[in-house]
RNA sequence: GCCCUGGUGGUGUAGGGGCUAUCAUGCGGGCCUGUCGAGCCCGCGACUCGGGUUCAAAUCCCGGCCAGGGCGCCA
């Protein structure tokens, strides 16, 4: 039994193997998820990415020797198995493998930091702890899986909207908008921070008149929020839009939420099943309700709003109560609101800013700009920030910039909308929170 | 950062001033030819850390660290 793959290829994933192949010879590679010795027959579960195939040893069909080879395997090793597919009524499936040559390629130390197959439930910390093994398991790839299929459909759309893909610094030197928030580092001599937002570049790309731009990239937050619905860094899906108004872009958006939906829904079943998930697939247009009349919702809830506040999560709980689904906030005060965010026409105190709720969950935010240079200079002075900060910002307003329009989705909340899962930490391969920075 | 609750074998738990610290899973050994949460027998393995009270602390008290839930923060 050698541990290296010599001429040996994979030809089948586990999910491949099913009746109209039987008495094929396959060769599959994986790691033995369970394994059940009843003394004259030993069955092993050969787990691979796509699924769990039942590899069937029956001491009469094989030889002695290669039988005790079987019986020393042990949990989690790295198997490769040349078999041939049996048709049975009795195996999981109906298809079981009857093994001629197996490779031990490598072998796990035991006992191992979590159970695998899920009979004992680990807490998230331990899971984390030891995440590799812990996305060995199939409902915890399946989350990735579907987050990777939210991306693709992501782009996709956007792609076919006549949008360019592009990537901005996440090293910036900036600490105006807001300070606070923001992790400093050490850009050799000076100091740097992460970059919080791509907007203001997501705005200059306005200015160099690219018309339609999206980026999906990491942001970070520095603040020490400790929830199920918070990180530290995030991934990011921005668009900007010029010659559009807020109208427009959250037309795209709730289109896009409903196509990607139903290509998650048409591609994802296995991932779906596996996390007991029933998707449905909302009718666009979303519903529309205005900020103001979010404040006489909530306190005719019994939760205390005054007007131009933020939401409290009381507020997003009695809102999430009351609409179920996917929905829009719009018409909020603008003095709530960034610098960047154009105020109503009518009513300057409102603002052409928009949120997107699922449920008590706010998945993305997005507005009208500001796109006179005027104008923006004072609400960055009025919100108390220094305009000679935004210098180089502020040029790109000066030489001709289209109105534009844009928002920001965050793909993790949009994951657990998805998936159902209600930690954000579920939704990203390796969290970072107020006090995880490893693994 | 605040409030509440908690930290017991690798994992998940029961217990709650003195007795061999409970159970499941796991791991090691044995039996077993259709398992699919396999079964049966034998064995292994634990009280978060520091200080205090006490004849005696895993248990009570104080603090640290960490976790779970809730909130705040989230241009």
């Amino acid at each position: 039994m050698s541990d290296s793959l010599e001429k040996w290829k994979r030809t089948h994933y586990s999910k491949e193997v099913n009746q109209d192949i039987n008495g094929e010879t396959v060769t599959l590679m994986g790691w033995i998820h369970e394994i059940r010795d009843l003394g004259g027959i030993i069955f092993i579960l050969l787990r691979d990415r796509d699924g769990i195939i039942q590899v069937t040893a029956p001491s009469k069909k094989i030889s002695t020797d290669f039988f005790k080879e079987i019986r020393k395997l042990k949990k989690e090793a790295v198997i490769a198995i040349k078999g041939s597919v049996q048709k049975s009524s009795k195996a999981p499936g109906g298809v079981e493998i009857i093994p001629d040559a197996l490779k031990l390629l490598n072998e796990a130390k035991l006992p191992l930091p979590l159970d695998i197959t899920e009979k004992v439930k680990a807490e998230i910390d331990t899971r984390l702890d030891a995440r590799f093994l812990d996305l060995r398991k199939p409902t915890v790839s399946a989350i990735f899986k579907i987050k990777s299929r939210m991306l693709h459909s992501v782009r996709l759309f956007l792609e076919r909207e006549g949008f360019i893909e592009v990537n901005t610094p996440k090293l910036v030197a900036s600490a105006t908008e807001g300070g606070t928030e923001l992790f400093p580092i050490t850009y050799f001599e000076r100091e740097a921070f992460l970059g919080q937002s791509p907007q203001l570049y997501k705005q200059m790309m306005m200015s160099a008149g690219f018309d339609k731009v999206y980026e999906i990239a990491p942001i970070f937050r520095a603040e020490e929020h400790d929830t199920l619905r918070h990180l530290n860094e995030v991934i990011s899906v921005d668009i900007e839009a010029s010659f559009l108004d807020h109208e427009d872009v959250m037309n795209i958006l709730e289109r896009l939420v409903s196509t990607v939906l139903e290509e998650v829904q048409d591609n994802c079943e296995t991932e779906l099943k596996l996390l007991e998930r029933d998707l449905f697939v909302p009718e666009t247009p979303f519903e529309r309700i205005d900020y103001d009349e979010v404040v006489d919702i909530v306190n005719s809830k019994g939760t205390l709003m005054r007007y131009g506040e933020d939401l409290s999560r009381a507020a997003e709980k009695a809102m999430g109560e009351f609409m179920d689904g996917y929905h829009f906030i719009t018409g909020w005060p603008s003095d709530i609101k960034p610098f960047y965010v154009m105020p109503s026409d009518e009513n300057p105190k409102k603002s052409y800013a928009f949120d997107l709720m699922y449920k008590d969950l706010e998945i993305s935010s997005g507005a009208r700009r500001v796109h006179k240079y005027d104008l923006l200079v004072e609400r960055i002075k009025k919100q108390g920030l220094n305009p000679e900060s935004f210098e180089r910002y502020l040029a790109a307003f000066e030489y001709g910039i289209p109105p534009h329009a844009g928002w920001g989705l965050g793909s993790e909340r949009f994951t657990m909308c998805i998936t159902g899962v209600n930690n954000i930490r579920e939704t990203v391969l390796f969290p970072r929170d107020r006090r995880r920075l490893t693994p």
